[in-house]
DNA sequence: CCTCGTTTGTCAGTAACTGACAAGTAGGAG
DNA sequence: CTCCTACTTGTCAGTTACTGACAAACGAGG
């Protein structure tokens, strides 16, 4: 059973959103992290190999769903196409997480040093699409700039859509992916 | 006269790469980088806000460089065509700085909190691009995207060039916007 | 009840980073 | 040459993130 360990795992990590959202992510101490959470500051660098880590949990969940999709696309499709179809298949479960996904995304904005970590979980995450594109027999450089850019359209249409939820996700992702097309096209 | 400034922080930046290279990042503390370029721990912080930062210098350069060439960039270009350019205009800064860079990133490579420092400044230079380019009338996520796509090709084509300079950094540049362009077409 | 594996607490220590203040050092005004 | 000023550096004390080692609690199973 790990029944107590995900307890203090899901306390540590609601306990420091509370905290960052109240006093900010620099002036809470993991040992007060710790606290609410009703553990010892010890306990918490057991679960968390650092500070940052608390709010960056998902991103397993996220790859395995993403390469799972581009590997079962169907062969015909192009890179642009299979990883477009692989991000919307995400829309549900980003829809259900926008309740912790708002003010999540708010303390980071607020903080360099998250704002650091969450580039590096995108670019590792980039470089897992880029792996599953070469997989499908694409060539290294062009898996490369797919999966930046569609990134870069995703992360455009997640962002925007957390700031301001008028406009679908599903809508966000189609501009963003027609845009891309779009820039291609005219610039020839 | 910053005489004895530049001196220190040139010393410090020297002594960290060798130190870095000999026995890694982690393994190096910032007293150690202080001692051989003769200062104490405290002036090493006075001219670096953290340990990172030691290694990361030219981006207000590379940045002013490329914004310069995006907004002097004539008006009928397309968005991509003035990024090709202004990339293009680094390639003499780029070349006369290997000795340096090549070294460098073998630090980084072999060090994560490294990698990560160099994804925050690489975000903040196409953040930059994404400005240039709405400056000239580009739309919002117009400019995300093509800025976006286009250091990644400039990344890419850096990366290949430091790690094999027997093809020259122009050709690897000619590539990749050549395979960015190639993107759509094949892609439907 | 005992035992074993897992989780947690305790403690001591390292290293990054900061604020406050003192000391040196160069350059210009007199 | 001397004093004054501005800038750079050293010193010191302190906070906080993070780690290793060991002991204690605690629940499951024999």
């Amino acid at each position: 059973m790990a029944k107590k360990e995900d307890d203090a795992r899901t306390r540590l990590q609601g306990a420091a959103l509370e905290l960052f959202r109240e006093r900010g992510y620099d002036r809470t101490t993991t040992a007060e992290i710790a606290a609410r959470a009703g553990v010892t500051e010890r306990t918490f660098f057991r679960y968390f190999p650092d500070k940052r880590e608390v709010l960056f949990d998902g991103q397993v969940i996220l790859r395995t769903a993403l390469t799972g999709s581009i590997a079962q696309a169907p062969s015909g499709l192009g890179p642009l196409d299979v990883l477009f179809q692989a991000f919307r298949s995400l829309q549900p479960a980003l829809e259900a997480n926008r309740s912790y996904a708002r003010p999540r995304q708010d303390v980071i904005a607020a903080t360099p040093a998250l704002q650091e970590r969450e580039l590096a979980k995108i670019a590792a995450l980039t470089h897992a699409l880029t792996l599953a594109l070469k997989a499908r027999g694409v060539s290294d450089l062009r898996a490369v700039l797919a999966a930046d850019v569609c990134m870069a359209a995703f992360v455009w249409a997640t962002l925007s859509w957390l700031d301001d939820p008028k406009v679908g996700l599903g809508d966000r992702l189609d501009a963003a992916f027609r845009e891309l097309k779009g820039l291609l096209a005219e610039n020839g």
